[in-house]
DNA sequence: GTCTATACTTGGATAGAC
DNA sequence: GTCTATCCAAGTATAGAC
């Protein structure tokens, strides 16, 4: 339930961009609260503390907090889908591949709330996020048919494509997700961007060689 | 702060029976619940009722929240340091890898909640994990030099040691924590036997060939 | 050792003054 | 549109009867 417009149009206006501001600011302080907690274990009380209002004020812009994390959610549905237009018919398997690793790898560390959260709501059995996943599913059986194509015309070995993507997935969400203990076997406080140009160039070099394309 | 124990050797020997079988019963709840919810999120009213327990009987055994939550994680660890010998340095690479590439997905699989609530752990920033993340980094550091060793000894291609253990644990958890959405993908209610095979499989051709040592 | 009752705190959500 | 005050449910933890 939205709230009804203002009765001028300054005022409205003004409004409009006070409402587009702060809604913002509360999905972003969202964002921090449930990738710290959880989506169960995150209190609107802190994502207010956070944003540095009231608490009745989250309320008023988000009536619930599944409401809240639902558009928090549909936030980084978005930022998936506008991603991944790599591996086409016509390209170069090592380089598409390669590419690709790369997008995605920057994209996870580019969006690395958004990484986290969602995969902890899948960790967490992906109640909330399930009727969003289509998308991505028929994502996948798309470029799955890339893949397999290039295997049918000779240009890489014969790998699963699912498994292929699967894996590429992992590795580079894995890269974000757990970069704590990344970071703590490698022995810094934090991941530094020449550990990420490395990890990236060794994925890309194990998957490529995996597909026996490897340059 | 344990209790003290019974007066008589009779009754201490039935109540140290029941007292193992209620801290297994509850350790086991709680997995159970940790995984649904998360630490924060989890409360022990739930654990209480999945336990078939009333609440105060968990805080009896356990005098807090976190200090259960730490049992939990204990007995994960535990786990986990039982489990990986493999990789020696006389062993032959491409056999060794595959042995140890099955044996992380036979315990995943095995040990499902566990490895979700380490991975959950982890992503959620691991600051009651930090702590017991040390024989971790030792073992990746121990495992590092032999594969450094077979590479030195040119029995396989040049390829980062840490990298190549993160890959392994990337995919082989993965397929545990993202379960519901590769189930959702290869257009299954649940993931079967040989789902696990041929994934397992794919990951060893993937790995093994960017290893050089494909069979 | 077990469990009911309860103290105290936090969390989600709303009413209503401004 | 904002924010204080407040309701009520759920949460952790403990006291104390049995």
């Amino acid at each position: 339930m939205q709230p009804s417009p203002s009765k001028t149009d300054q005022a409205g206006l003004k409004n409009s961009r006070v409402r587009q501001k702060n809604i913002q600011i509360i999905l972003q302080a969202a964002e921090d609260e449930f990738v710290a907690s959880g989506f169960k274990g995150a209190s609107i009380r802190d994502i207010a503390h956070r944003a540095g209002l009231p608490k009745a004020n989250v309320h008023y812009y988000f009536n619930s907090k599944v409401e809240l994390y639902g558009a928090v959610l549909n936030h980084i549905m978005e930022l998936w889908q506008s991603v991944f237009s790599g591996l086409n018919p016509d390209d170069d398997p090592a380089t598409a591949l390669r590419q690709f690793i790369r997008a995605k790898m920057k994209y996870v560390l580019a969006h690395s709330n958004a990484s986290r959260i969602f995969s902890s709501e899948i960790l967490h059995g992906g109640q909330h996020i399930k009727d969003h996943l289509q998308p991505f599913n028929d994502w996948i059986q798309e470029k799955s048919g890339v893949i397999r194509g290039w295997i049918e015309q000779g240009k890489m070995k014969p790998v699963d494509p699912i498994h292929l993507l699967f894996t590429i997935w992992a590795t580079t969400q894995y890269y974000v997700d757990y970069g704590p203990q990344v970071a703590s076997v490698l022995g810094k406080e934090e991941l530094e961007s020449e550990d990420v140009e490395a990890y990236t160039e060794s994925i890309c070099q194990m998957i490529l060689g995996g597909c026996g394309i490897n340059s």
